[in-house]
DNA sequence: CAAGCGACCTGACGGC
DNA sequence: TGCCGTCAGGTCGCTT
């Protein structure tokens, strides 16, 4: 999926037309998605306004007026776009490679915006890993998706101190660590690897050598906080292109053109400067890692 | 409990 | 041209 930063850039492009609109009604093309969408989904939200458009993690998070909470997840797959009445896409949002642009639109929010014009906003998601769910706003930090979710990328609150309980002792490789959402929320497999080619660290290498013997953070893991925090909001500056199928504003489509030190590197150059390794590609737990055995420790 | 792995689903791409 | 294998941003749940 869509990464934190992808999802964030999702999030800035549909908030102007999102936040203040009314739903005016929901269209589902069917009544599932990973999971079940929620009983009486397109009802409940009809009529409603959305107050504000946040995010959690990968969540995309839409206050609806009356006290729920419409969470959005887009799995590996999933995207926004957004249609006028006339079916334009407006430029400067998220959209699919035409060919795919209608098969997989599983849910339509047809809205008035908070400036009185008409427009929808489209789900897409070939394979379905995405879901949304309807959540009480009381209580909403207990629910299952969320009560567990670890720390924010993005803030102060990621720190070295903050880390080591979750390093101290685990023989689990870095990689495994960062990828798990429990300890920092939003991580995904481009930017752990970004992140540990950043901090100079082996994703093979076990969680808990980078931990004091009393628990503390060692030097290295204040480090990696920072340079995943580092990492996050680069992304996140560069408008979170590491996907696809992100199409630019005017409407032509980029390719990971984000420039990455070593995802999906195999075999080309370190780019760190004065290091002469190449970039490998292993497998960790089914998913590819790539890193330089040379500077990464 | 931690850790590893298959499953979920579709599409794109490379090799033959 | 077509068929087959492999791979892809995630995470859930089962097995060791």
């Amino acid at each position: 999926m869509p990464e934190l930063p992808e999802v964030e850039t999702v999030r800035r492009g549909l908030v102007d037309v999102m936040e203040g609109a009314r739903i005016d009604h929901v269209v589902l093309s069917r009544p599932d998605l990973r999971f079940p969408l929620p009983e009486r989904f397109a009802e409940r939200l009809a009529g409603k306004r959305i107050e504000a458009l946040g995010r959690r993690a990968k969540y995309l998070l839409a206050d609806i007026e009356g006290g729920l909470v419409l969470a959005m997840h887009l799995g590996m797959s999933g995207s926004f776009r957004i249609e006028s009445p006339q079916g334009a896409v407006v430029p400067g949002v998220f959209a699919h490679p035409r060919s795919a642009e209608r098969l997989h639109d599983h849910v339509r929010f047809a809205l008035t915006t908070r400036d009185g014009a008409d427009a929808s906003v489209v789900f897409n998601d070939p394979r379905r890993f995405g879901y949304m769910s309807l959540i009480e706003r009381e209580g909403f930090d207990t629910h299952p998706h969320f009560s567990g979710l670890g720390i924010e990328p993005t803030g102060n609150a990621l720190s070295g101190a903050a880390l080591a309980p979750f390093f101290a002792g685990r023989t689990a490789p870095l990689k495994a660590v960062l990828l798990d959402q429990k300890v920092i929320a939003g991580l995904g497999n481009i930017y752990v690897c970004e992140a540990l080619w950043r901090a100079r660290l082996s994703p093979r290498r076990a969680s808990g050598t980078i931990v004091r013997k009393d628990g503390t953070a060692s030097q290295r893991l204040v480090r990696l906080a920072e340079d995943i925090r580092a990492t996050i909001a680069d992304a996140i500056a560069a408008g979170g292109s590491s996907l696809r199928d992100y199409r630019q504003a005017d409407g032509s489509l980029g390719y990971f053109q984000h420039s990455f030190a070593v995802y999906g590197r195999e075999d080309e150059p370190c780019k760190r400067d004065d290091c002469r390794g190449v970039v490998r590609r292993i497998v960790q737990s089914g998913r590819s890692t790539f890193f330089c055995p040379v500077c990464q420790r």
